[in-house]
This record gives structure tokens, sequence and C-alpha cells, in this order.
DNA sequence: CTGAAAGCGCTTACAG
DNA sequence: CTGAAAGCGCTTACAG
């Protein structure tokens, strides 16, 4: 009883507290926290000196309540086992510290509708939601559009939707690839997608598919491997299963290449660039380990993340502007992955 | 203009307008949200109609502030780049999700101290908090206690402090993998540590040296890897320039013991297990790659964060409840990366 | 620059 | 079960 007391009483230290010790208004109290606030040398002096004897700190929910802003912005996430994930995370989180913001963290299945969280993230008057590796229904971001909190995605798009979304050029970063690796001298291309619903895995096979046509080879025989390792394993053993075997695999992220790579050289005892070239997409960790060293498609994230805030923050203030959609170009890491044609370097 | 008065209309669908159409007071309306309220079926359906056709939600911050408890839980995490973390963060996420709370989280840099964000996140009015990977100072938790927001560590501890903590049984561990690497036949050890000022780190190598020790062996061999995949590799070439390479190598995680694998393997040309076992800890995803099949202490994860959920909420209700501190045993899961003695299966 | 006062959108005794 | 009212801890016109 006495420590529930205790409890409460020490929670309760407000700007009333800090104002009466301080032998100053409440308001002035508050002001000294404000920015904005006009307040005199010597009050400000006053107020800090009695918060500080106090432990006053400014409570953020109240000031959420009555300012109609709370700094948090939403961060859902489908899909934080790919490892490309967790570094979007951590610059998002870091960026938003940066901006005095918090991030309001939200997992949800990859097979689950994220229609199905926002309205519960709703509730805590986050100021914008940023959503990642996962897709929304256009009809749920026009709601929360109409509702004054900006949606943006990150990665992905929804082509009807008035949302903010940054992506890296997949369609045009596929088509360097399939480039490349014609160049390297790869004449039997696959493709392996990723979770074949996503913008991300569509538009990669797309610019891929395409480009191949247009340097006059027969279109990419392809597997899926829902943008996992045991996927891109079992996927790339499947396109040995066939009778004309590729000599390149493009896979929709490095994941799967890793994966690939595995099953290629520890099951077919193949060997990598030499008999298959390998090139995958995101850049992960993994890609540059001394075992893989894998030639891949370096989205700017750091640059993604900023763009995505940037974005979301403009529409946080000027609800009228138009939400930007915009996909910034990706860059050819080369690694090992892929044999070199002779005569080049 | 227009579009910014709209914003601010949509938003104000408060308790208020669904009670005047619903023809009830707004305690009414309040009460149908409250799963403690006492309210007549009748009253509660006209106000799920008119919320409905509002399209009313309860304002999260508003019940906040009066009812004192957020339901958000912080989470500062500090090492999101090794594996490990985002699964367990995933975890947490999607547990305090189902238990209807929400998750704040904080990034933090390895060196940065964990002090530095709790002042800004006490702030946020969070019913507890959750650090992983991460240390803060004793007197920083004695604080948040005192200001009555309970804090748990999540594989860490502070020995002075009054905080919750939940570890795996670094030590036993530890001891277990000496244990097994004799049975295998490994006679040199040797350990990688992580970054030394943490409690994982420390206590592995402590629990590994003495069982070394007991079963008459010269202690082990060591150097420090900071828990990296790159800091991993440069501590086993070092450990292989010595006079008396090991033939057993323990690292304090699995990004290490991956890094090591690929440093004998592709740059001294040794084969695993057959030349050097190499045993790792926290059974990450990529441990069981085809590549690795790393032997490793598996950690209870799920149970872990269960049991430190359980005691934040605990004490988040019970707030004269003593901090509790537990270990949980780590399993050993054998795979291919230890070779296996002559005479066993 | 400063203070008194209203109000953000809820929950919860209180009285019926 | 129901409504009127107080109050959570702030910000921000308003008047000085």
């Amino acid at each position: 009883m006495s420590e529930k007391n205790e409890r409460i009483r020490l929670k309760n230290v407000t700007s009333y507290c800090v104002a009466k010790e301080a032998g100053v208004s409440q308001s002035a109290v508050s002001r000294a926290y404000s920015p904005s606030g006009s307040i005199s040398k010597s009050t400000r002096r006053k107020v800090e000196i009695a918060a500080e004897k106090l432990g006053y700190k400014p409570n953020a929910i109240a000031r959420s309540l009555i300012s109609k802003t709370s700094n948090m912005i939403a961060i859902v996430m489908a899909d934080i086992v790919n490892p490309f994930y967790p570094n979007v995370l951590d610059i998002f989180v870091r960026k938003l510290q940066e901006r005095g913001h918090k991030g309001l963290l939200f997992m949800v299945d990859r097979d689950q509708d994220v229609d199905d969280v926002l309205p519960q993230l709703m509730e805590y008057q986050v100021d914008g939601v940023v959503i990642t590796s996962a897709t929304l229904s256009s009809e749920m971001a026009d709601r929360c559009m109409n509702m004054g909190t900006p949606v943006a995605l990150f990665n992905r798009y929804v082509p009807a939707a008035r949302a903010i979304s940054i992506c890296c050029d997949d369609v045009g970063s596929a088509r360097s690839v399939a480039d490349f690796l014609y160049t390297s001298g790869a004449r039997r291309m696959a493709f392996i997608a990723g979770v074949e619903n996503t913008s991300t895995s569509r538009d990669r096979e797309f610019g891929f598919t395409a480009k191949v046509r247009e340097l006059g080879l027969s279109p990419p025989i392809r597997a899926v491997g829902n943008y996992t390792y045991e996927g891109g394993y079992e996927a790339a053993l499947s396109l040995f299963l066939l009778p004309q075997p590729p000599d390149a695999i493009f896979c929709a992220n490095d994941l799967m290449a890793l994966g690939a790579m595995d099953a290629l050289r520890t099951k077919l005892n193949l060997s990598i660039p030499e008999q298959v070239s390998i090139v995958g997409f995101d850049d992960i960790d993994n890609a540059h380990w001394a075992n893989y060293g894998l030639t891949t498609v370096k989205p700017p994230v750091e640059k993604m993340v900023e763009l995505t805030l940037e974005n979301l923050m403009n529409q946080v203030s000027h609800h009228d502007k138009p939400a930007h959609q915009a996909s910034l170009p990706g860059e050819l890491i080369i690694r090992n992955s892929v044999r070199v044609p002779v005569g080049v370097a």
C-alpha cells in the first residue's frame, strides 16, 4: 500500500509542482519547455532549478493530447527474418530519434493484412505511418490519409493509393543485372522470384525478363523462392532438374541467392562462378562474407529512408501536398559470384 | 486551408460526437469501450452503431493520460546487426501485441550509454522498459524503479540493480561446451570473446575456462572478436599465429563463429571439423545454413521473452514485488562443426 | 514577458 | 444501468 502510494506520488511531479517550487505560474513552466515560448532568462532559470530539484520531466502524453501531435511514427514490419530489414529498421529509428520522434513498432505476419493493425495504431494518434516489407490495401491507405495520418510505403507501392512510396529502381536495376550477366558470357538466364505478389519481386522479374529478351536470348527460366534462404536453396535445385539448366541465376533478394549458392556448391558440387553465376539484390551483410562474395544490387537504403521520412514529415505538416512516389537507382556491387569474361580485368 | 480544416475535423470524432449521435451520455460511450464498464446490451448496441457510422476510435492518448497507464513498453536495443536480436525483437513485439500492448523502440549505439535515452522514454509514460543487448547503470535502473517504471534486462544483468533480469545460463552452457569438446577429443581449447564488458561474454568465458581447467587441460588461449563476423574472422586468424594453435574454438556468439569458420576455411585452408572444431552461441538462422552446420548453444528465446514480459507486467501492476532475476538453461545443438570421437555414432 | 483560464478526449467515482 | 461532473497534465490564445 505504501509502495503503491509512493509510486503514484513519485510519478506526479507536474508542471504545477515545479511552478510552486519556482514561484512562477504553471504557464511559465510550460513555456520553459517550449521552443517557441517567450520567456525571460531569469524565469527560465528559476524553472530549470526547480525542475532539477524535483526531477521534473514534461509528460509527453499530456502534451500530445493538447497539441494534437504525438511525435510518434508507427513502423509496420513484416519480414524481419530477412537481414535486409533489421538494417532498415535501425536506420529508420535512428533518424526518427535524431528528429526528436519516437517509433512505435508493429510486426505483422507475411500473409497477414496490414489493414488489421492500422486501426489500433491510429488509436495512438501517430503522426504518420511507415510500412515496410508489406503492402496495404489502397482503401486503407486512403482512409488514413483522410484521417490526416499520412502513410509511406518503403520498398513497396500500391498503384491506386494516395500513399507516399519510396522504392529502389527495381526495374532498372534488374535490367542492368541482365546486361552485366550477358557481358560476362551468360546465355541461359534464370530468375528466382521472391514472394510473388510483392511489387519488388514482380518489378525485378519484369526488368530482368524484358532486358533478357531485348538481348535476343530466350526468356529466363524461373522458380519461386519466397524470399527465404530455404526457398532459394530449393528453387536453385529445381532449376537444375531441367533439361537445359541455367548458367546464370538472378535472385530477387540476397537471402535466396545465398541459399542458391549453398545448394549449388554443397548439393550439386557446382562451382561458382566458373559453372554458374549468381546475382542477388539487397547487399545484406552476409553477401560480403568471405565464403560468399555475392555480386548484388545495393539499394541506397540510407537515402531511401531519409527521403521517406522527409516526405512523411512534409505531409504531417502540410496535409495538402500530394503524396510523393519515387524510385532511387541501385548500385551494382561486383564481387566474385559472377564469372569475368575473358579479356576483362 | 480547406484541407487543413478537413484534417482537423476528421480527426475529431470524439466520444461526445458518438454520444450525441447515439442519444446517450458521453460516459456511456466510454463504458462501451471499457471491459469493466457496466452497460446494458441495448446501450452498447446504440453506441456501436453510432461509432461505426462516424468512424469513431477511442483516443488512446487521452485514455493514457487519465488512466495513468499507456500500455506502451519501451524496447531499447543496441545491436540489431547481430542476427540474434531481430528475432528477439520480433518475439517481443508480437507478444506485446498479443497482450494489447505497444512497443516503443529505441536504438542506441553499442558504446552509447543507455542512460541517455531513458529520460526521453520516460516522458512518454511507458509502463515498463525492456533493455536488450545493452547495459544500463544501476543508478539509472533504480531511478526508473523509483519512478514506478519497472526495467527488465534481457540477456544482461547488473549486479547491484533492482532490475528484472532474464538470461540464458551462460556459465552452465559454456561448461557443457567445454565438456562436449573434450569428449570429442579436443585438447587445446581456445575462446573468442565478444564485447568484453558484457555479462554474456564474461560469463561464457568464465564457465568455459573453469570447466577446461577442471578437465585438467591448460587454460584456453583467447582472442577478442567483439561479437562481429569480422571480429571473429580476425580473432580466429590470430589464434593460428600462435606456436600452439588450438584444435577447438568456442566463440561467445554465432556471428563470430561463422567468421572464424570462414577464416579457417578460406584463408588457412583448414577443414572443419577434421582439423579444428568450432562451437558458437545463439543458434541464429545462419548457423544451420548448409555451408556452416554450426554446433551451438540455443538459448530458449521464446521462454526468455515470455518470462521477461511476465515479470515486467507483474511489476507494472504490483510495484512492491521484488525484481526477479533468472537464467534459463540453453540447449546444445549438435551439427557438423565439431568432430565426432571415434566410436560414437 | 507573464498569469489566469479554457480545453485536449478520455475514465471514474458519485449519486441516482 | 445511467448521467453529470471532476480531473489527468499539458498548450495556447487572451489580456495585461
